[in-house]
DNA sequence: AATGAATGAGCGTTCATTCAT
DNA sequence: AATGAATGAACGCTCATTCAT
């Protein structure tokens, strides 16, 4: 347990150096993540089971619950991933925008870019008609959701947004995305720009219309 | 479904009533939705077993093939029976709108509306963080889908609205109308009108704001 | 589920007649119960799996849930099995004792011949020097214990029998019948009525020694 | 288990203390055993399974192997033990024993003793109505057993005790005893010399009474 | 049409055991 | 000698589905 001070390695301590063990352990873990992945897209979250995610791995059954103790754990350690992984993306386009219309811009570009590169993962949440779609809210995705909420926030705060109701505001924002990014994904070719010019326009015009909003409010027909 | 005027059966034929059979075929099929429809909402569309359902009834496990043939099936079933059920509702406000926020407005009161009296059913669709939600376009799903976004068309042909991706813009009033519900259902006591006010002025204001519409476009902060 | 007057059958009503399913219900409950007894006394109670119960069966291996929900309620089903099968006999032949000696001697020899009959059974609870021996002492079984108890202290309330501690005195004659039992059975030939006289033998003599028996009654012939 | 004088050992020879080695694998052993106890008592021996015991222990699951190559030979190991344990005892009170009465008496309260202070180990072998008791007559137990009987013999051919079927009276005693131990045990305060002399006497008067017993001798005092 | 026991494939999971580190 | 992840056979069990009654 205790770390000696002189280490009978040939590593350099103090740096990676993951010894083998740790190396399959990361391995293994990955492939099952990756097997998972494929076999969800494929089948659906419901028509899999571990024996296929086991299968399309050369692990033995027994290892893959050294891993995870679920097909559930393994699909949400899979969201999570997505969501760790747009997450910084997001949150940094946001922090970098000094307008409000590039604000909601960026955060939609980043969000359909992603989608557009992701579409195995998407093909699990988004399926053909009379499918099933699946949808997961993790931990993460969540924190995620709440980012641009709080993000919302403080734009609203600092006077570079109007005040509208948040929470509303953040739901919309993410229907429209999830919603968007399916039409988008069945258009060819698949125009990200399109679908974020299209929200964008949309949501600026509309949160200026919106009662709270200090604007002249309600145009239309 | 529908009821033959004469009946191809060995009873008095000279009444208008369902024949005995006919009823306990419709009180059976009855019977087992509305079980599956507590099922699927105590248990989730996952953890539901054909079992689980028909154990809910009092009909004999074969009995069920009789009128399903698979968990999948019945689950659709709910799903057309729910989207059978808004249907003309909508159709009917937006046939009576006479101008387009009116259409929208009256739109997303009835979604909302049939959203807060049907908890339960969005109770499966909509679950606790970590859990799994799930959703399914049945064809009679996808219809609702189409007529919105037909509607549409048609207020753009007609000038009442402003011409832009109808397709896009559908979907978008359906992420929004998702979302926006499940927030709505959160909070106590549950506002109608006011998520119904929230939508149709964003909405209502974007579209205003969008590139096609011929409106003065796109401003804001 | 109500009892037509008039039965539409062809066989005596109110008697037997078992339907042929309710025939192969109790076959295959029977199949599943011998097979059981089988491979217990072969493998033993833990080295049985309910899957060596099923093989020995021709039925499917879902169906041994039809009847047992697992290993060790068949394990206490033959027991009960047992129990139930000796019972009437010990209860018979010491209601007809009228003395205490005679109590005695039948009571050990309707328990010996048992034993000498049933040796398969026994091969279970009695196993080779070094294996594991199992014993369950099932709801039925412990009646027939109580039974032995409750008989021992009317006959001390009648006086046929000193009046001692009761329970340690059954328990001391179940003690003595279980071992004596297996001793006879590695003798050949297995002799019933010899294990029989030494056990009543001693228990006579020995309750009359004990402190409490007040009386001179009950000599041993 | 025995300490040879010279060690092959690379540490310093010349002291009579046990090296390091051999004290790590005398506490591993121990630890094993001790877990293994406490887990076979709580779970039963059936419920128990290797990595229950490790799990208790604070050893990797590969060096169980190391010391015991199944459940089984631990659970035989613990037997050995307390056999061995209380063996010792037994002989010595049979030894000094001069006369009959006082060799069952002594005999009788050792093991009850034995079992009072034992208790954990006896919740095992006696387990609640309807729970599984198990019992293994290991080589060790079975010389324990041999030991009684011979001491019987031998006190038969001095002339000390009548001449009765030694098989039998050796069986008798032990059913006595472990039947006896168990409703000992339940009650309360536990009552060692309530046992020994309930079951001293009687076997001491139903052997005097026994057929083959020719002598007069050794009447219960 | 309804029943409900039988079926058997196949699932999740555990577990004793091995063996590279 | 100790470790602990990997293994894969095999277990208990469930389930959708069939089919004789």
């Amino acid at each position: 347990m205790s770390e000696p001070v002189i280490q009978d390695t040939d590593e350099k301590p103090d740096t990676a150096a993951p010894s083998k063990r740790e190396q399959t352990k990361a391995n293994n873990k990955a492939a099952i993540l990756s097997a998972a992945q494929e076999v969800f897209a494929e089948l659906g979250y419901e028509g899999t089971t571990v024996r296929d995610i086991i299968r399309k791995t050369n692990l033995a059954s027994g290892t893959f619950y050294n891993y995870f103790k679920s097909k559930e754990e393994v699909f949400e350690a899979l969201m999570d991933d997505r969501a760790l992984k747009v997450r910084p993306k997001l949150n940094e386009v946001r922090k970098d925008a000094t307008d409000f219309p590039t604000f909601l811009r960026e955060t939609f570009r980043s969000f359909f870019d992603f989608v557009a590169e992701d579409q195995q993962h998407f093909a699990l949440v988004r399926r053909n008609t009379g499918a099933i779609r699946v949808r997961m809210d993790t931990p993460e995705v969540v924190a995620g959701f709440e980012e641009l909420q709080n993000d919302l926030e403080q734009a609203m705060k600092n006077g570079l947004a109007p005040k509208v109701d948040p929470d509303f505001l953040a739901a919309s924002m993410i229907g429209i995305a999830f919603e968007v990014s399916d039409r988008m994904l069945m258009r060819e070719p698949i125009d990200v720009e399109g679908a974020t010019e299209f929200a964008t326009a949309l949501l600026l015009g509309g949160i200026g219309a919106l009662p709270e909003g200090l604007m002249d409010s309600d145009r239309l027909e």
